[in-house]
DNA sequence: TGATATTAGTTCGGGCCGCGAACTAAATAG
DNA sequence: CTATTTAGTTCGCGGCCCGAACTAATATCA
């Protein structure tokens, strides 16, 4: 049960009512097209005149159609309602510090088109290239009108001015990407985490049981992020920091991780971990770490996975390692917060058949709980960061209506 | 934004505005008292004609009272509205494992009346002792009619069937005690875990800033617990095993916890670690640490605190790591989850001016964020444990409505 | 002292909304 | 061809909020 918040709430009209039962209407279609008005009043528990007044208003207002009528045993056919995907363009963004990309999205986060180009270092050229590209994009799917645009970044965003705190892979700090886009296209902008993005893509998009109240969205890349689903909502915390457990120190007195700390978890279980792992065990076997760490980047992360596809016991060992670090953060996470799932992104997921078992056991042997948490890989194919941004401008829609 | 949870919504009915409406009133009213009529307008934005039927119905139904007029500069005078605090009574029970304590509160969470009694071993002895003392506490204030039961417990309660799954200070597993105390006194009994019912005792009763959206609860005794109010709610988890931060590995291979894993964050920051570090420092200056864990028992907390702030070295030095590896634990929290405030409870409280500067400083040290997150330690003449039992019943009258 | 201004609170008609009974539409079984 | 079954619509009712108009009570000021 939820508090209500006194210094942020919304008191209920007479079209309140409405606005709950028409969100619940248009997410029972989504989830369950072709679905019949009969069906929609049955799952929903409206009376079917209430749903037929909705499913007209949603017709008219273009977001569902109606199709070809159904079968049944025995009666009239029923007349079915799909989602209206067109009704809706989305452009979606994904900034990463080596490329960027950016996709035109139906309502059913089908990606109609995309495209990539290099990310420049200057945050101001950086903006003039994608202007231009949005507008492009926008121009080729003329049929579609657009409706919003979200943006996933690997960086913070503060909650008020909605600036980019800071992205130090990108090397950005205090960034307004929010106001030059939204002045060029005349569309709203949302800004979001890059880990956060992909938490709402999973929950939105993603093919778990029905029902999944708390999910978390671990990626491992060069760092570790955290996006964290919680009672059905996104945790963005106090000035929009939540979910930085990659910087958790789990050695007391470890190495040194860029963040300043000494230890954090992604210092152990990220790609660059993995890499340094691999360097330490072949070019100098007894070392000092300090040395190591500085040859670390000789090796990429896609070649190590390359190599330890192929059967190299040295990368295999350090792959094994990361995933058991892996683990042991994950185990940290199932022990404080019990989610139901944890969906675990990044290339790593490539060689899920070897790392998952190892991820399991190092969470066994880790973990004190009695939740049942499965952990899963995403599949890359899916796109999460993109694709969450598609979820980040799709929630106004269909999100719960924000009542008391 | 939250996300419709399409397998557990609530459709709108012609009634749910009002009930919406009601609950944002009753809830000013709690927080402002005494108020008038157009001041609730004011601050909720509703019509003055819709805030007088909603009062007209709420006083009707005895939530609130009609007091003495108000004054002011100019026109007639407001009549102001109270909670009346006497509407319901809620019966609050807290089970630790030396001593049960029960009392009778009115809707300001005041303790009208309260007793305790040593905690039974055996949990049927324990319900037969406990039944006749709360109909004894009911019986002793007739003029107020009991609402409900609210149960504060140091275990962990299962989400669908409200048994206590296991408690281990207590030596309880698989308890119902839910049937038999609804059955003998025909009262709705809420259960939920110590630390969750310190978060809600806080978030409802606590002198925090207004809006705080995120405030955790670590309760600090012979374990740590952690009671998680994320997005003004609490994060029970799957299976109800959310918030088991205690037992987070912050050491790896550390000393073994009685959860059956190493370097738990309790081992290192509960009460019964300052008195190991204790002992290790007077009795064997250099022995084997299992030898010191053993002998551990022998220095209550209680004297550890007394010897500490008599000025004992060895006492406050033993206090004081105690306080760094708290610090160690907070940082992890702040970290991952950039709560607005982290609320500290238990006896190391009472040492607050020497303990909040070293956990401040350790804190500091050892997370990476730029969330602005107060640490406070609670009041605990509060009774936080026992308050949030009433919190417990409260919210089902001053929670948000649950819609959609 | 009485008119005026100001604030508090009430009354009432209008419009939105969901409910549910009655009705129409369309299909199958026999 | 009729009875039955299921889908979907129509319509009156009651609950609710809005907002304009109204009453109540108080202070200011001529």
């Amino acid at each position: 049960m939820r508090k209500i918040d006194l210094t942020n709430f919304q008191v209920a009209t007479s079209e309140t009512a409405r606005d709950i039962n028409r969100r619940i209407v248009l997410n029972l279609i989504r989830t369950h097209q072709p679905i019949s008005r009969a069906d929609l009043a049955r799952y929903s528990g409206l009376q079917r005149s209430t749903v037929s007044v909705i499913a007209e208003q949603l017709i008219n207002e273009r977001w569902i159609t109606e199709g070809a009528n159904g079968h049944s045993l025995r009666g009239r056919r029923p007349r079915f309602l799909h989602l209206n995907k067109e009704r809706a363009g989305i452009i979606g963004i994904n900034i990463r510090p080596a490329q960027t990309t950016l996709a035109f999205a139906d309502l059913d986060a089908r990606f109609l088109a995309q495209e990539s180009f290099a990310t420049t270092q200057d945050p101001k050229h950086f903006v003039v290239e994608l202007i231009p590209r949005i507008q492009n994009l926008i121009r080729a799917r003329p049929e579609i009108t657009c409706e919003g645009i979200g943006v996933s970044l690997p960086g913070r965003v503060d909650l008020g001015t909605k600036r980019l705190v800071f992205a130090p892979n990108l090397g950005w700090s205090d960034v307004d990407l929010k106001t030059p886009i939204e002045k060029a296209t005349g569309l709203p902008v949302e800004l979001e985490n890059a880990a956060n993005s992909c938490a709402l893509a999973e929950i939105w998009f993603g093919r778990h049981a029905e029902g999944v109240r708390n999910l978390l969205a671990v990626t491992v890349s060069e760092g570790i992020g955290c996006g964290l689903i919680l009672n059905h909502q996104l945790l963005q915390g106090s000035t929009g920091m939540a979910g930085e457990f990659g910087h958790v120190a789990l050695v007391e007195n470890g190495l040194e991780c860029r963040c300043g700390n000494r230890g954090c978890w992604e210092v152990y279980a990220s790609n660059s971990a993995a890499a340094r792992y691999y360097t330490e065990s072949t070019s100098r076997p007894r070392k000092s770490t300090k040395g190591s760490r500085r040859a670390a980047r000789n090796v990429r992360f896609e070649d190590l996975l390359r190599l330890n596809q192929q059967g190299d016991a040295k990368a295999r060992q350090a792959v094994n390692r990361m995933a058991q670090q892996i683990g042991r953060g994950i185990a940290l996470l199932i022990t404080g917060l019990a989610p139901d799932v944890i969906v675990v992104i990044g290339e790593i997921t490539r060689a899920w058949p070897q790392v998952g078992p190892i991820i399991a056991e190092s969470v066994k042997r880790n973990s004190f709980t009695r939740a049942e948490t499965r952990i899963v890989p995403s599949d890359p194919s899916s796109q999460p960061r993109l694709r969450g941004t598609i979820a980040l401008v799709l929630q106004k829609h269909f999100g719960a209506p924000s009542v008391a």
